[in-house]
DNA sequence: CGTCCCGTTGATCCCTATCAAATGTAGTGG
DNA sequence: CCACTACATTTGATAGGGATCAACGGGACG
């Protein structure tokens, strides 16, 4: 039972959100503290999904290993993201690894108790739903860019997302706010470290963006969604044209 | 309220498991039946979310269409399975168009309903966030397919996937059960029509599928597995070295 | 101050998309 | 019943995007 959590920052949780306070407190009273350094494991890929997870603090990627050793980066989780749910979508075993890319905090319960949770509220359920909701909608999204996209656009919208969610503004320009390499970004997008790199050093020639060991500023936001939109193949403009 | 339809069959179908035959009962009254006609829609992308689906019979075609005309086949709908759940999703629309491939029967509700189903049977909520993680999984199993694998082992995995869904046994091998072209495949796949049609006139050379317009049988079963399991790059074999 | 890890850059090759055209098959209407 | 049409499939030729192979450079950390 963490005593000196901030209650309100839980309060506020997608998953969590319109649980009564006692509801909230009996819930809390059960969970466990997990406390990360750069490269633990919350758990690995195949084990048994016996608990399950609310990041509060740092980052996460989710990597799943090929039967011939290659990765794959699922997702990365951001603070407020549940995640290791497995069970509750009666997976017996995590799918995946889950490794923090920076210091991290998070929150975990048994398994067993997610019943309970859906039992005395009826919109835990519901919340979970959309959440994998979302999730699978990103991954339809990511499977159409796979299968249509050239890798210049994949790259370039996987940064745009991660600017999205875990961006820093800052003087030169937005950072994503965590240690990420080539190889991270290449197993994201179904490519290689050294495209990825030869991407990244063509685009900071053109001053789009900064880069460097495990760090990457965007400088020209509008210039990369331009590129993540593609080669304009014909977009055919009706000038003036009268309807 | 569909008098003459099977209860037998919708009983079993994973949404309803264990519903009591009064909520079932109260469920089928308010159900709709869709029939349609190979190529109908039950919905199409971007519309509102405004009802849901089990189809009974036949097989559908779930594609997404990219901003500049190109098509991915997100799935295909066999009989007993629940479509169009966006809105359960709290995803005001349809993600993707649903369209029938063959002559398709399919019960429908609107999606205001929802809420009352799960809030009269507490299993309903659960049974739907199993369903969405099966299909978050085998997203994730795509991902890592378009991300990892060449085009042979996809091609070969799609159709091991589809003949495990819906095959049927004959004396020439296991046919897939409903109208199929190699531009589905391909939109399966990540690929073109062009290499599919490739690699199954390979595949027929050697004697592991026949087909024909939009019709494909398998014949050599383990030999396509193979195939989908990759070229074996060093499969170290122990032969007999002492340990 | 050495070592590991990450990043950069060149050279080469090949898988597969693309372009192009012919053939085959089901369905339709006269 | 056959000509006509629309759509599916096959197959060849070509080119190019990226993977792969190879080597070096550079910053961080112990």
């Amino acid at each position: 039972m963490p005593s000196n959590l901030n209650r309100s920052l839980i309060k506020n949780l997608d998953l969590f959100k319109s649980l009564s306070d006692a509801a909230l407190d009996s819930i809390l009273e059960t969970a466990q503290v997990y406390r990360l350094l750069t490269g633990d494991a919350a758990f690995r890929q195949g084990e048994v999904a016996d608990r399950f997870f609310v990041l509060l603090h740092g980052h996460l990627k989710v990597v799943q290993v090929t039967p011939d050793g290659e990765q794959v980066v699922v997702r990365y989780v951001n603070p407020g993201d549940v995640f290791g749910i497995a069970r509750a979508m009666r997976r017996p075993n995590y799918p995946a690894s889950t490794l923090a890319v920076q210091e991290s905090l998070a929150l975990s319960w048994p398994s067993t108790e997610w019943d309970d949770f859906t039992a005395t509220n009826p919109h835990f359920a519901s919340n979970a739903l959309q959440t994998v909701g979302q999730r699978l909608h990103d991954a339809h999204a990511r499977i159409q860019e796979l299968s249509t996209e050239e890798v210049e656009q994949r790259v370039a919208r996987a940064i745009l997302r991660l600017v999205d969610q875990s961006g820093r503004q800052t003087p030169e320009g937005i950072v994503i706010d965590f240690p990420i390499t080539r190889q991270d970004i290449a197993e994201m997008t179904g490519t290689t470290l050294h495209t990825v790199s030869r991407l990244l050093s063509a685009w900071k020639d053109r001053g789009l963006v900064i880069s460097g060991r495990k760090r990457i500023v965007v400088c020209a936001v509008d210039n990369l969604i331009r590129l993540a939109e593609g080669p304009h193949t014909s977009t055919p403009q009706p000038t003036d044209a009268k309807v």
